[in-house]
DNA sequence: CGAGAAATTGAAAAGATTCAACTCTCGTGG
DNA sequence: CCACGAGAGTTGAATCTTTTCAATTTCTCG
């Protein structure tokens, strides 16, 4: 079997500071995974058995409460690494991973992990950096949410959509992956409804154009007025 | 000069796993300090200069939108850490940090963080355990705030505070230190007049008794009922 | 004791949800 | 190839929660 090869995960940021035989070794350890639209990865509670890096796709992190309403904690692009249970001193997923597309991904074992960062010190701090991301992330949406309507907050997460996986196309730029207006509620803790109703509005401004599990920003610049809008048209 | 008294820290986990010489040496480059209530210990977007770990008191963590509203990301309890920007790759505080009472902390110099983590790895490792603890937390909060009402919130913030906080008095559990009906609506993205209304409601129903910047629960369990209900009384 | 901060409370208004009905779109199978 | 059905989206009306506005009241510290 002729392993993997290191291009793929090279110019990942997650990798950086490692040498191409470091990357070799690695790779050894590692199983490629496909995963077909809509299929879990891991779910919400289960024994963590491995970390993962997205390398074709979109995923996306979800939370359930105990009633059965979910919330989209974030979605992974391309080189990102997910379901690091390992790295947070966790022993089981604290949330759901679903291909919001067609994915593939490399997948580590978890008991491998100490191992691992012990020998590629720089996988390590790259994760770290990850990690401290993603928590100052999940502390602008706690702002975003405490302070901001559902107006903004669906603006704003647009936007952060647009930056991540936006496409251009010709009329604007396209959210990269099906989306529908309940993906877009669980991710701005508002109602389909009013999200049906905001985006409505929007289309009717020529801000966005909507579709079947689409969105389409045709003015990231309006939009952007809209998100930051304090009160008024 | 005696140097500090590694019994100061030895006990806290952020230093669990480190030798009593180790943590001479790291106390070694410790500056010992004094906030009194109010202070403010630094400031979002002030360059990070130290890293804490608080010995006695309260410190709010806050953070503040370009519209000057406030939201309190966290309360940090004696033994945590905090303003560990250099852990998470920032060069800059993203949040505010303030005595909630008379303080005493620990500042080591962020210069100094890449050298002491790598000399005692486990300061490192136990400081990531903390980042991703607070990382699940934020998330919870995320989901809180999406799927929660406001009273719901008050409480599972108010039950945190106890578990976190509390100190027993003859009548119940009293946070520990003063707490405004505006801090309990910052917490929980609400406003100080909806949270007076829900504290009053309780305090007719016994389950807890308020005042000038105090807050005792009385009733624990009955304040969990509220925080879980999913609707009715 | 006085002043300012903190807290309470009623009434009106706003924002979002809920409920309900209806329409549109797309893929599948006859 | 077209019809059908399920999932996705839209939209009006009623309702509800929370905020906003505006007074007051209460507390505590100096």
């Amino acid at each position: 079997m002729p392993g993997l090869d290191p291009s793929l995960i090279a110019d990942l940021p997650s990798f950086s500071g490692l040498e191409r035989r470091e990357l070799e070794t690695l790779l050894g350890y590692a199983q490629p995974l496909r995963f077909s639209e809509g299929a879990t990865v891991f779910a919400q509670g289960d024994e963590a058995e491995s970390f993962y890096v997205l390398l074709d796709g979109h995923i996306r992190v979800v939370r359930s409460t105990p009633e059965g309403q979910q919330v989209i904690v974030r979605y992974i692009s391309v080189g990102e690494l997910f379901g690091i249970a390992a790295a947070l001193g966790r022993s089981t997923y604290p949330a759901s991973a679903v291909a919001a597309a067609e994915c593939v991904a490399l997948a580590w074992p978890n008991a491998k992990w100490d191992e691992l960062t012990a020998r590629f010190p720089s996988l390590g701090a790259n994760t770290y950096k990850t990690v401290g991301g993603r928590l100052q992330d999940a502390h602008t949406r706690v702002v975003e949410m405490s302070t901001e309507q559902v107006e903004q907050r669906v603006a704003h997460a647009l936007l952060r959509l647009v930056k991540q996986t936006g496409r251009k196309t010709a009329e604007g730029v396209e959210i990269d992956f099906p989306i529908t207006r309940q993906d877009i509620a669980e991710m701005t803790g508002a109602t389909l409804h009013t999200v049906s109703r905001v985006l409505q509005a929007w289309e009717k401004d020529g801000i966005v154009r909507g579709g079947r599990k689409r969105v389409v920003v045709i003015s990231p610049h309006r939009l952007l007025l809209k998100a930051e809008a304090r009160k008024e048209s």
